[in-house]
DNA sequence: TAAACATTTTAACGAACGTTCGATAAATAA
DNA sequence: TTATTTATCGAACGTTCGTTAAAATGTTTA
């Protein structure tokens, strides 16, 4: 029997050996559909790259296309689940923005193929899967939404358009894969800080005007 | 014979059949490229998007490689050329910040395709066509990134880092392909301004600290 | 031990890919 | 008109794609 799509959210720590090489595909077509694009992405990459047979690949996974579900929905998953986690008890809009980002960079910095999977990929899957994975980015979305919403409140600030702002806090969080180098170590408190004041103070601010044309 | 490149950098407005339908060509190729990726694009798709056939395609483009070099190549060039003449004369940098956001959201905003194009596959294009299209790319990063320096430099922000912060910029700038949606006709005038304000107020602040943890 | 199950392999399938070729039609020039 | 260039076409090329069937190995259980 195929084991598809065995041990689903086990808390538990026991993984079986066929666990763990299930685990151990994800994580090499992770990278190699990274650094190379779903599409160019062949199913005979992955499997060279880990020294496996194609067959022995489909063993693991039954398509292509669900090893892309995978790496999106269980990424979002846990980012989600990380954020909720770390927000629990907070009540400072502003304390939580920065959780927010903190949790964002930290969790995908340490995973820089699934964010640039997650960021690049975003419209390829289709139809179902698409839709499954759809409702976590959701999710994590209105929470950001939330969040911005109240530090509007906070700050009495009436013209910020709210959804904007937080489209434009998920434009530089999901540019991120585009130019972070791993091999710099720069932390990812030091961005976290950086794009939490960035983003802060263009939002708190109420002087909303462009400069008058000479 | 065939056309290939002929015509570049033409000022006239004179343009042959051939050359008309080159660009019609074009059009037809970044729309379908934008719609579904660069490798699910195929060339047959392209040619029965403009009810035509494949090898006639090939009569304009010598490969499916230059029909996206040229789509690029194109973008960037025409937005550098545009930004350099909207800043000619122009001595306040925030003005010039403004002028930046503006120019980018008002020429890719009446593009979305060659917006989608220019942000989805930066890194589609391997040796020598990547090169062309990068040089490009970092002439207008480059002008962006001294807009933000003289602005730090002007409000005395040495906290600020300059580079991080023109990254997050274009984070914003190029990923509004992902959201904006060009049935809704929102004015790209509306958007620079909420963009400048967020970036501006967000650059100019001296405030910058996470907030204590409890 | 043998039987049951788990994993991997070899070899192939049909479909789609980018590209090319030689012939043909349409437009222009002589 | 004829001659020449410009544009288009259908058909095929070699290759790669995702996927599968069937058989051959390991590994665990009885």
């Amino acid at each position: 029997m195929k084991p598809q799509t065995r041990n689903q959210g086990n808390t538990t720590s026991t993984a079986s050996r066929g666990e763990i090489k299930q685990a151990e595909v994800l994580a090499y077509s992770a990278s190699v559909i990274a650094e190379e694009g779903y599409e160019k992405a062949s199913i005979r990459k992955i499997a060279s790259a880990m020294g496996m047979s194609v067959s022995a690949l489909y063993y693991y996974y039954a398509s292509k296309e669900e090893l892309l579900f995978s790496i999106q929905y269980n990424s979002f998953d846990d980012l989600v689940r990380r954020l909720e986690n770390a927000l629990e008890g907070e009540t400072d809009p502003e304390r939580k923005l920065y959780l927010l980002i903190e949790n964002h960079l930290e969790f995908f910095l340490s995973r820089i193929s699934e964010l640039t999977i997650c960021s690049h990929e975003i419209n390829t899957l289709k139809g179902e899967a698409y839709d499954k994975v759809w409702r976590r980015r959701r999710r994590y979305y209105l929470i950001a939404l939330g969040i911005v919403g109240e530090i509007k409140a906070k700050h009495k600030n009436s013209a910020l358009q709210v959804s904007l702002a937080t489209l434009n806090l998920f434009g530089m969080l999901n540019w991120i894969y585009m130019w972070y180098d791993p091999g710099k170590k720069k932390s990812y408190r030091v961005l976290a800080r950086e794009m939490y004041n960035l983003f802060l103070n263009g939002i708190k601010s109420k002087s909303r005007s462009s400069p008058t044309r000479k």
